[in-house]
DNA sequence: GTACTAAGATAGTTCCACTATCCAGCGAGA
DNA sequence: TCTCGCTGGATAGTGGAACTATCTTAGTAC
Protein backbone atom coordinates (compact mmCIF):
# COMPACT_ATOMS: atom_id res chain seq x y z
CA UNK A 1 0.00 0.00 0.00
CA UNK A 2 2.57 2.21 0.48
CA UNK A 3 4.04 1.50 -2.63
CA UNK A 4 0.99 2.55 -4.34
CA UNK A 5 0.59 5.92 -2.08
CA UNK A 6 4.05 6.87 -2.96
CA UNK A 7 3.58 6.28 -7.02
CA UNK A 8 0.73 8.38 -6.96
CA UNK A 9 1.92 10.80 -4.46
CA UNK A 10 -0.50 10.89 -2.10
CA UNK A 11 -0.21 9.74 1.86
CA UNK A 12 -0.79 5.88 2.81
CA UNK A 13 -3.43 7.82 5.60
CA UNK A 14 -5.49 9.30 2.01
CA UNK A 15 -5.35 5.75 0.59
CA UNK A 16 -7.04 4.12 3.87
CA UNK A 17 -9.53 6.72 3.51
CA UNK A 18 -10.19 6.64 -0.16
CA UNK A 19 -10.21 2.81 0.57
CA UNK A 20 -12.87 3.67 3.37
CA UNK A 21 -14.93 5.49 1.23
CA UNK A 22 -15.32 2.99 -2.01
CA UNK A 23 -13.08 5.36 -4.43
CA UNK A 24 -10.27 2.41 -4.60
CA UNK A 25 -11.34 -0.89 -4.49
CA UNK A 26 -9.80 -3.02 -1.47
CA UNK A 27 -6.42 -5.02 -2.99
CA UNK A 28 -6.19 -8.49 -3.87
CA UNK A 29 -4.94 -10.41 -0.76
CA UNK A 30 -1.68 -11.82 -0.59
CA UNK A 31 -1.57 -13.28 2.71
CA UNK A 32 -4.01 -12.72 5.37
CA UNK A 33 -2.54 -9.21 6.67
CA UNK A 34 -1.34 -8.37 3.37
CA UNK A 35 -2.78 -6.83 0.05
CA UNK A 36 -1.21 -6.09 -2.87
CA UNK A 37 -2.73 -3.49 -6.02
CA UNK A 38 -2.16 -3.75 -9.45
CA UNK A 39 -1.92 -0.84 -12.37
CA UNK A 40 -5.99 -0.20 -12.20
CA UNK A 41 -5.85 0.86 -8.08
CA UNK A 42 -2.72 3.18 -9.60
CA UNK A 43 -4.73 4.86 -12.42
CA UNK A 44 -7.43 4.92 -10.71
CA UNK A 45 -5.83 6.65 -7.37
CA UNK A 46 -4.55 9.10 -10.14
CA UNK A 47 -7.78 9.96 -11.63
CA UNK A 48 -9.38 10.15 -8.23
CA UNK A 49 -6.60 12.83 -7.04
CA UNK A 50 -6.71 14.64 -10.34
CA UNK A 51 -10.21 15.12 -9.63
CA UNK A 52 -9.96 16.01 -6.30
CA UNK A 53 -6.32 17.81 -6.59
CA UNK A 54 -7.05 20.16 -10.03
CA UNK A 55 -10.98 19.73 -10.44
CA UNK A 56 -11.81 20.04 -6.93
CA UNK A 57 -14.93 17.44 -6.77
CA UNK A 58 -16.24 16.60 -3.61
CA UNK A 59 -15.64 12.99 -2.23
CA UNK A 60 -19.27 12.17 -2.12
CA UNK A 61 -19.45 13.02 -6.23
CA UNK A 62 -16.24 10.81 -6.73
CA UNK A 63 -18.20 7.94 -4.99
CA UNK A 64 -21.39 8.56 -7.41
CA UNK A 65 -18.96 8.33 -10.08
CA UNK A 66 -16.63 5.03 -9.25
CA UNK A 67 -19.96 3.70 -8.66
CA UNK A 68 -21.04 4.12 -11.76
CA UNK A 69 -18.12 3.24 -13.69
CA UNK A 70 -17.47 0.22 -11.64
CA UNK A 71 -20.87 -1.09 -12.31
CA UNK A 72 -20.37 -3.19 -16.15
CA UNK A 73 -24.11 -3.50 -16.07
CA UNK A 74 -24.37 0.09 -17.03
CA UNK A 75 -24.16 0.89 -20.15
CA UNK A 76 -21.41 3.30 -21.30
CA UNK A 77 -23.52 6.47 -22.14
CA UNK A 78 -26.00 6.15 -19.40
CA UNK A 79 -22.39 6.37 -16.90
CA UNK A 80 -21.00 9.24 -18.78
CA UNK A 81 -24.72 11.35 -17.90
CA UNK A 82 -24.03 10.26 -14.29
CA UNK A 83 -20.58 11.44 -13.75
CA UNK A 84 -21.82 14.89 -15.87
CA UNK A 85 -24.33 15.27 -13.12
CA UNK A 86 -22.56 14.26 -10.42
CA UNK A 87 -19.18 16.87 -11.86
CA UNK A 88 -21.95 19.46 -12.02
CA UNK A 89 -22.52 21.11 -8.70
CA UNK A 90 -26.09 22.55 -8.27
CA UNK A 91 -26.58 25.94 -7.61
CA UNK A 92 -29.29 26.77 -5.01
CA UNK A 93 -32.47 27.87 -5.59
CA UNK A 94 -33.14 26.57 -9.41
CA UNK A 95 -36.01 27.72 -10.95
CA UNK A 96 -37.04 25.28 -13.51
CA UNK A 97 -38.00 27.29 -16.50
CA UNK A 98 -38.19 31.22 -16.66
CA UNK A 99 -36.15 33.43 -19.78
CA UNK A 100 -32.88 32.03 -18.72
CA UNK A 101 -33.98 28.45 -19.24
CA UNK A 102 -35.57 29.27 -23.07
CA UNK A 103 -32.76 31.32 -24.03
CA UNK A 104 -30.52 27.95 -22.75
CA UNK A 105 -33.03 26.13 -24.63
CA UNK A 106 -32.85 27.76 -28.22
CA UNK A 107 -28.98 28.14 -28.13
CA UNK A 108 -28.98 23.84 -28.10
CA UNK A 109 -31.25 23.85 -30.55
CA UNK A 110 -30.13 25.92 -33.01
CA UNK A 111 -26.54 24.02 -32.38
CA UNK A 112 -28.04 20.97 -33.24
CA UNK A 113 -27.38 19.63 -29.73
CA UNK A 114 -30.56 17.34 -29.27
CA UNK A 115 -29.18 14.63 -27.57
CA UNK A 116 -29.01 16.49 -23.93
CA UNK A 117 -31.05 15.71 -21.66
CA UNK A 118 -33.77 18.36 -21.00
CA UNK A 119 -33.17 17.78 -17.32
CA UNK A 120 -29.15 17.51 -17.32
CA UNK A 121 -27.03 19.71 -14.36
CA UNK A 122 -24.86 21.21 -16.56
CA UNK A 123 -28.65 22.54 -18.50
CA UNK A 124 -30.27 23.92 -15.34
CA UNK A 125 -27.01 25.19 -13.75
CA UNK A 126 -26.39 26.98 -17.25
CA UNK A 127 -30.16 28.73 -17.09
CA UNK A 128 -29.73 29.64 -12.98
CA UNK A 129 -26.38 31.27 -13.99
CA UNK A 130 -27.48 32.78 -16.77
CA UNK A 131 -30.53 34.04 -14.62
CA UNK A 132 -28.10 34.73 -11.85
CA UNK A 133 -25.90 37.42 -13.84
CA UNK A 134 -28.16 39.01 -15.85
CA UNK A 135 -29.49 41.71 -13.64
CA UNK A 136 -29.93 45.44 -14.10
CA UNK A 137 -26.47 46.33 -15.33
CA UNK A 138 -24.58 43.35 -14.74
CA UNK A 139 -22.83 41.37 -17.68
CA UNK A 140 -25.33 40.69 -20.34
CA UNK A 141 -25.83 37.25 -21.92
CA UNK A 142 -27.87 37.29 -24.41
CA UNK A 143 -28.58 35.28 -27.58
CA UNK A 144 -25.68 36.24 -29.83
CA UNK A 145 -22.83 35.75 -26.89
CA UNK A 146 -24.30 32.47 -26.22
CA UNK A 147 -24.33 31.42 -29.91
CA UNK A 148 -20.73 32.26 -29.63
CA UNK A 149 -19.75 29.86 -27.03
CA UNK A 150 -21.90 27.42 -28.29
CA UNK A 151 -20.53 27.22 -31.28
CA UNK A 152 -17.02 27.49 -29.72
CA UNK A 153 -17.99 24.48 -27.22
CA UNK A 154 -19.06 22.36 -30.24
CA UNK A 155 -15.85 22.88 -32.91
CA UNK A 156 -13.64 21.78 -29.22
CA UNK A 157 -15.97 19.04 -28.57
CA UNK A 158 -16.03 17.64 -32.09
CA UNK A 159 -11.98 17.71 -32.06
CA UNK A 160 -11.79 15.90 -28.50
CA UNK A 161 -14.00 13.40 -29.57
CA UNK A 162 -10.85 12.62 -31.62
CA UNK A 163 -8.39 12.67 -29.19
CA UNK A 164 -9.68 9.46 -27.18
CA UNK A 165 -7.93 6.31 -26.82
CA UNK A 166 -10.47 3.49 -27.19
CA UNK A 167 -7.65 0.99 -27.09
CA UNK A 168 -8.03 0.27 -23.46
CA UNK A 169 -10.48 -1.58 -21.20
CA UNK A 170 -13.83 -0.01 -20.13
CA UNK A 171 -12.98 1.66 -17.24
CA UNK A 172 -9.52 2.28 -18.96
CA UNK A 173 -11.57 4.46 -21.62
CA UNK A 174 -14.19 6.22 -19.08
CA UNK A 175 -11.40 6.84 -16.77
CA UNK A 176 -9.34 9.01 -19.42
CA UNK A 177 -12.81 10.35 -20.50
CA UNK A 178 -13.43 11.99 -17.38
CA UNK A 179 -10.15 12.83 -16.39
CA UNK A 180 -10.25 14.66 -19.26
CA UNK A 181 -13.09 16.34 -18.89
CA UNK A 182 -11.52 18.14 -15.73
CA UNK A 183 -7.65 18.00 -16.72
CA UNK A 184 -8.43 19.91 -19.92
CA UNK A 185 -10.90 21.90 -18.91
CA UNK A 186 -9.18 23.09 -16.78
CA UNK A 187 -6.72 23.64 -18.64
CA UNK A 188 -8.67 25.54 -20.73
CA UNK A 189 -10.05 28.06 -18.06
CA UNK A 190 -5.97 28.62 -17.12
CA UNK A 191 -4.91 29.67 -20.92
CA UNK A 192 -8.35 31.45 -21.18
CA UNK A 193 -7.19 33.73 -17.99
CA UNK A 194 -3.75 33.85 -19.26
CA UNK A 195 -4.80 35.39 -23.15
CA UNK A 196 -6.59 37.68 -21.13
CA UNK A 197 -3.73 38.81 -19.34
CA UNK A 198 -1.53 39.02 -22.72
CA UNK A 199 -4.06 41.14 -24.59
CA UNK A 200 -4.93 43.49 -21.71
CA UNK A 201 -1.16 43.91 -21.53
CA UNK A 202 -0.49 44.95 -24.66
CA UNK A 203 -3.63 46.67 -25.23
CA UNK A 204 -2.48 48.93 -22.24
CA UNK A 205 1.09 49.45 -23.31
CA UNK A 206 -0.39 49.94 -26.78
CA UNK A 207 -0.78 48.38 -30.12
CA UNK A 208 2.62 50.01 -31.67
CA UNK A 209 4.63 47.80 -28.89
CA UNK A 210 3.35 44.55 -30.25
CA UNK B 1 -28.98 46.27 5.03
CA UNK B 2 -31.80 43.81 4.89
CA UNK B 3 -32.98 45.60 1.74
CA UNK B 4 -29.34 45.16 0.27
CA UNK B 5 -29.55 41.46 0.92
CA UNK B 6 -33.04 40.90 -0.27
CA UNK B 7 -32.18 42.66 -3.53
CA UNK B 8 -29.02 40.43 -3.86
CA UNK B 9 -30.77 37.60 -2.41
CA UNK B 10 -28.26 36.90 0.44
CA UNK B 11 -29.14 36.31 4.21
CA UNK B 12 -28.32 39.54 6.69
CA UNK B 13 -25.93 37.30 8.43
CA UNK B 14 -24.02 36.87 5.24
CA UNK B 15 -24.05 40.57 4.30
CA UNK B 16 -22.28 40.90 7.90
CA UNK B 17 -20.22 38.40 7.48
CA UNK B 18 -18.76 40.15 4.12
CA UNK B 19 -19.00 43.63 6.17
CA UNK B 20 -16.92 42.23 8.81
CA UNK B 21 -14.16 40.01 6.34
CA UNK B 22 -13.67 43.90 4.28
CA UNK B 23 -15.54 42.15 0.96
CA UNK B 24 -18.27 44.87 1.64
CA UNK B 25 -17.40 48.61 2.36
CA UNK B 26 -19.22 50.02 5.07
CA UNK B 27 -22.77 52.03 4.25
CA UNK B 28 -22.76 55.64 4.37
CA UNK B 29 -24.02 56.66 7.82
CA UNK B 30 -27.68 58.16 7.92
CA UNK B 31 -27.83 58.40 11.92
CA UNK B 32 -26.18 56.80 14.52
CA UNK B 33 -27.72 53.36 14.65
CA UNK B 34 -28.34 53.44 10.71
CA UNK B 35 -26.72 53.19 7.10
CA UNK B 36 -27.50 53.72 3.64
CA UNK B 37 -26.18 51.40 0.82
CA UNK B 38 -26.23 52.68 -2.46
CA UNK B 39 -26.31 50.76 -5.89
CA UNK B 40 -22.17 49.99 -5.60
CA UNK B 41 -22.75 48.25 -2.71
CA UNK B 42 -25.06 46.00 -4.34
CA UNK B 43 -23.45 45.64 -7.77
CA UNK B 44 -20.09 44.58 -5.54
CA UNK B 45 -22.61 41.95 -3.49
CA UNK B 46 -23.76 41.01 -6.55
CA UNK B 47 -20.49 39.83 -7.94
CA UNK B 48 -19.22 38.71 -4.33
CA UNK B 49 -21.88 36.26 -4.48
CA UNK B 50 -21.27 35.22 -7.76
CA UNK B 51 -17.65 34.47 -7.73
CA UNK B 52 -18.68 32.60 -4.27
CA UNK B 53 -21.69 30.37 -5.48
CA UNK B 54 -20.54 30.09 -9.21
CA UNK B 55 -16.98 29.96 -9.32
CA UNK B 56 -16.23 28.43 -5.62
CA UNK B 57 -13.45 31.48 -4.92
CA UNK B 58 -12.52 31.57 -1.34
CA UNK B 59 -13.18 34.62 0.56
CA UNK B 60 -9.64 34.73 1.46
CA UNK B 61 -9.09 35.31 -2.81
CA UNK B 62 -11.83 37.42 -2.48
CA UNK B 63 -10.40 39.67 0.01
CA UNK B 64 -6.99 40.12 -2.08
CA UNK B 65 -9.16 40.87 -4.92
CA UNK B 66 -11.42 43.79 -3.32
CA UNK B 67 -8.46 45.23 -1.82
CA UNK B 68 -6.68 45.42 -5.38
CA UNK B 69 -9.84 46.69 -7.00
CA UNK B 70 -10.08 49.66 -3.98
CA UNK B 71 -6.83 50.44 -4.39
CA UNK B 72 -7.58 53.09 -6.49
CA UNK B 73 -3.42 54.16 -6.97
CA UNK B 74 -3.44 50.75 -7.80
CA UNK B 75 -2.91 50.49 -12.45
CA UNK B 76 -5.25 49.10 -13.55
CA UNK B 77 -3.37 46.28 -15.44
CA UNK B 78 -1.41 45.42 -12.05
CA UNK B 79 -5.27 44.97 -10.42
CA UNK B 80 -5.77 42.25 -12.81
CA UNK B 81 -2.76 40.44 -12.73
CA UNK B 82 -3.38 40.10 -8.74
CA UNK B 83 -6.50 38.88 -9.49
CA UNK B 84 -6.10 36.42 -12.20
CA UNK B 85 -3.18 35.12 -9.41
CA UNK B 86 -5.93 34.93 -6.60
CA UNK B 87 -8.49 33.12 -8.77
CA UNK B 88 -5.89 30.58 -9.50
CA UNK B 89 -5.81 27.92 -6.66
CA UNK B 90 -2.35 26.67 -6.02
CA UNK B 91 -1.09 23.26 -6.93
CA UNK B 92 0.57 21.10 -4.06
CA UNK B 93 4.30 20.60 -4.28
CA UNK B 94 5.10 22.82 -7.49
CA UNK B 95 8.53 22.59 -9.15
CA UNK B 96 9.23 25.50 -10.62
CA UNK B 97 10.79 23.99 -13.63
CA UNK B 98 11.00 20.72 -16.16
CA UNK B 99 9.47 19.18 -19.32
CA UNK B 100 5.57 20.32 -18.82
CA UNK B 101 6.61 23.97 -18.04
CA UNK B 102 9.25 24.23 -20.68
CA UNK B 103 6.27 22.89 -23.27
CA UNK B 104 4.01 25.64 -21.57
CA UNK B 105 6.44 28.11 -22.01
CA UNK B 106 7.13 27.03 -25.69
CA UNK B 107 3.45 26.70 -26.08
CA UNK B 108 2.54 30.32 -25.25
CA UNK B 109 5.72 31.23 -27.53
CA UNK B 110 4.58 29.94 -30.54
CA UNK B 111 0.78 32.34 -29.66
CA UNK B 112 2.81 35.19 -29.31
CA UNK B 113 1.64 36.02 -25.76
CA UNK B 114 4.94 37.45 -24.63
CA UNK B 115 3.22 39.90 -22.10
CA UNK B 116 2.30 36.64 -19.51
CA UNK B 117 4.39 36.97 -16.53
CA UNK B 118 6.74 34.08 -15.98
CA UNK B 119 5.65 33.70 -12.68
CA UNK B 120 1.76 33.80 -13.10
CA UNK B 121 -0.07 31.76 -11.04
CA UNK B 122 -1.97 30.57 -14.03
CA UNK B 123 1.35 29.34 -15.62
CA UNK B 124 2.76 27.74 -13.01
CA UNK B 125 -0.26 25.75 -12.45
CA UNK B 126 -0.85 25.17 -16.02
CA UNK B 127 3.00 23.58 -15.61
CA UNK B 128 1.82 21.32 -12.82
CA UNK B 129 -1.17 20.38 -14.09
CA UNK B 130 0.14 18.46 -17.18
CA UNK B 131 3.10 17.02 -15.33
CA UNK B 132 0.65 15.60 -13.01
CA UNK B 133 -1.89 14.21 -15.86
CA UNK B 134 1.18 13.30 -18.25
CA UNK B 135 1.89 9.93 -15.89
CA UNK B 136 2.68 6.83 -17.86
CA UNK B 137 -0.73 5.45 -19.58
CA UNK B 138 -2.76 8.20 -18.58
CA UNK B 139 -3.75 11.15 -20.42
CA UNK B 140 -1.34 12.46 -22.67
CA UNK B 141 -1.04 16.60 -23.00
CA UNK B 142 1.69 16.82 -26.46
CA UNK B 143 2.94 20.39 -28.45
CA UNK B 144 -0.02 19.59 -30.92
CA UNK B 145 -2.60 19.31 -28.47
CA UNK B 146 -1.66 21.90 -26.30
CA UNK B 147 -1.48 24.44 -29.09
CA UNK B 148 -4.98 23.34 -30.04
CA UNK B 149 -6.33 24.92 -27.16
CA UNK B 150 -4.24 27.81 -26.92
CA UNK B 151 -4.81 29.23 -30.49
CA UNK B 152 -8.93 28.57 -29.26
CA UNK B 153 -8.11 30.37 -26.41
CA UNK B 154 -6.72 33.47 -28.30
CA UNK B 155 -9.49 33.17 -30.66
CA UNK B 156 -12.11 33.42 -27.25
CA UNK B 157 -9.96 35.93 -25.49
CA UNK B 158 -9.56 38.30 -28.79
CA UNK B 159 -13.75 38.10 -28.98
CA UNK B 160 -14.14 38.63 -25.19
CA UNK B 161 -12.24 41.99 -25.28
CA UNK B 162 -14.89 43.36 -27.81
CA UNK B 163 -17.80 42.81 -25.37
CA UNK B 164 -16.34 44.60 -22.69
CA UNK B 165 -18.54 47.47 -21.46
CA UNK B 166 -16.29 50.67 -20.69
CA UNK B 167 -18.79 53.22 -19.64
CA UNK B 168 -18.66 52.51 -16.52
CA UNK B 169 -16.04 53.81 -13.46
CA UNK B 170 -13.39 51.91 -12.63
CA UNK B 171 -14.40 49.62 -9.59
CA UNK B 172 -17.54 48.87 -12.20
CA UNK B 173 -15.51 47.96 -15.04
CA UNK B 174 -12.76 46.21 -12.78
CA UNK B 175 -16.04 44.10 -11.38
CA UNK B 176 -17.46 43.22 -14.84
CA UNK B 177 -13.87 41.63 -16.30
CA UNK B 178 -13.58 39.80 -13.03
CA UNK B 179 -17.33 38.49 -12.87
CA UNK B 180 -17.09 37.84 -16.13
CA UNK B 181 -14.13 35.97 -16.17
CA UNK B 182 -15.60 33.82 -13.78
CA UNK B 183 -19.07 33.76 -14.94
CA UNK B 184 -18.36 33.16 -18.57
CA UNK B 185 -15.52 30.59 -17.48
CA UNK B 186 -18.02 28.50 -16.23
CA UNK B 187 -20.77 28.82 -19.24
CA UNK B 188 -17.74 27.17 -20.89
CA UNK B 189 -17.24 24.37 -18.91
CA UNK B 190 -21.27 23.99 -19.04
CA UNK B 191 -21.43 24.11 -22.96
CA UNK B 192 -18.58 21.81 -23.33
CA UNK B 193 -19.78 19.11 -20.96
CA UNK B 194 -23.27 19.28 -22.94
CA UNK B 195 -21.60 19.08 -25.95
CA UNK B 196 -19.64 16.14 -24.94
CA UNK B 197 -23.25 14.45 -23.78
CA UNK B 198 -24.54 15.12 -27.27
CA UNK B 199 -21.89 13.64 -29.68
CA UNK B 200 -21.33 10.80 -27.00
CA UNK B 201 -24.84 9.95 -27.40
CA UNK B 202 -25.21 10.54 -31.23
CA UNK B 203 -21.89 8.17 -31.84
CA UNK B 204 -23.65 5.45 -29.06
CA UNK B 205 -27.07 5.85 -31.22
CA UNK B 206 -25.56 5.60 -34.81
CA UNK B 207 -24.90 8.74 -37.23
CA UNK B 208 -27.68 7.37 -39.13
CA UNK B 209 -30.29 8.69 -36.71
CA UNK B 210 -28.11 12.24 -36.25
C1' DG C 1 13.48 -13.64 18.27
C1' DT C 2 13.19 -8.98 17.62
C1' DA C 3 12.27 -4.96 15.01
C1' DC C 4 9.63 -3.30 11.38
C1' DT C 5 5.71 -2.76 8.75
C1' DA C 6 0.91 -3.84 6.95
C1' DA C 7 -4.00 -3.43 7.25
C1' DG C 8 -7.90 -2.07 9.61
C1' DA C 9 -10.80 0.48 12.95
C1' DT C 10 -11.84 4.66 15.54
C1' DA C 11 -11.45 9.06 16.99
C1' DG C 12 -9.59 13.57 16.47
C1' DT C 13 -8.07 17.73 13.86
C1' DT C 14 -8.22 21.65 10.90
C1' DC C 15 -10.28 24.71 7.99
C1' DC C 16 -13.96 27.11 6.12
C1' DA C 17 -18.20 29.66 5.48
C1' DC C 18 -21.55 30.84 7.59
C1' DT C 19 -25.18 31.34 11.38
C1' DA C 20 -27.09 32.25 15.84
C1' DT C 21 -27.14 34.85 19.93
C1' DC C 22 -26.66 38.79 22.42
C1' DC C 23 -26.51 43.71 23.16
C1' DA C 24 -27.73 48.56 23.15
C1' DG C 25 -30.31 52.11 20.87
C1' DC C 26 -33.43 54.48 17.89
C1' DG C 27 -38.08 55.24 15.37
C1' DA C 28 -42.76 54.41 14.59
C1' DG C 29 -47.31 53.11 15.78
C1' DA C 30 -51.00 52.39 19.62
C1' DT D 1 -45.43 57.87 26.42
C1' DC D 2 -44.52 53.24 26.01
C1' DT D 3 -43.46 49.39 24.06
C1' DC D 4 -42.18 46.60 19.86
C1' DG D 5 -39.44 45.61 16.30
C1' DC D 6 -35.62 46.37 13.83
C1' DT D 7 -30.86 48.38 13.27
C1' DG D 8 -25.79 47.69 13.27
C1' DG D 9 -22.06 45.63 15.76
C1' DA D 10 -19.55 42.10 18.48
C1' DT D 11 -18.79 37.30 19.82
C1' DA D 12 -19.35 32.69 19.90
C1' DG D 13 -21.09 28.53 17.90
C1' DT D 14 -22.33 25.22 14.06
C1' DG D 15 -21.91 21.83 10.51
C1' DG D 16 -19.61 19.88 6.86
C1' DA D 17 -15.67 18.33 4.48
C1' DA D 18 -11.27 16.07 3.97
C1' DC D 19 -8.12 14.32 5.86
C1' DT D 20 -4.80 12.70 9.91
C1' DA D 21 -3.26 10.47 14.09
C1' DT D 22 -3.49 6.75 17.14
C1' DC D 23 -4.13 2.18 18.40
C1' DT D 24 -4.44 -2.79 17.64
C1' DT D 25 -3.20 -7.06 15.85
C1' DA D 26 -0.44 -9.75 13.29
C1' DG D 27 2.59 -11.20 9.79
C1' DT D 28 7.45 -10.71 7.56
C1' DA D 29 12.32 -10.15 7.05
C1' DC D 30 16.74 -10.43 8.86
Amino acid sequence: MSELADRAEVSVATVKYYLRAGLLAPGRRSGPRLATYDDAHLRRLRVVRILREVGGIPVTALQQIVEAVDDESKPEHEVLCLVADALTPTLADVPPDGPARDLVDAALDRVGWTAVRPDAADRVRLAALISMVGGDDMLTVDRDILDYYVRLSDELCRTERELIDKTKDRAGTLEDMIAGEVAFGEILTLLRRMGHEHYHAVARLGPGSH
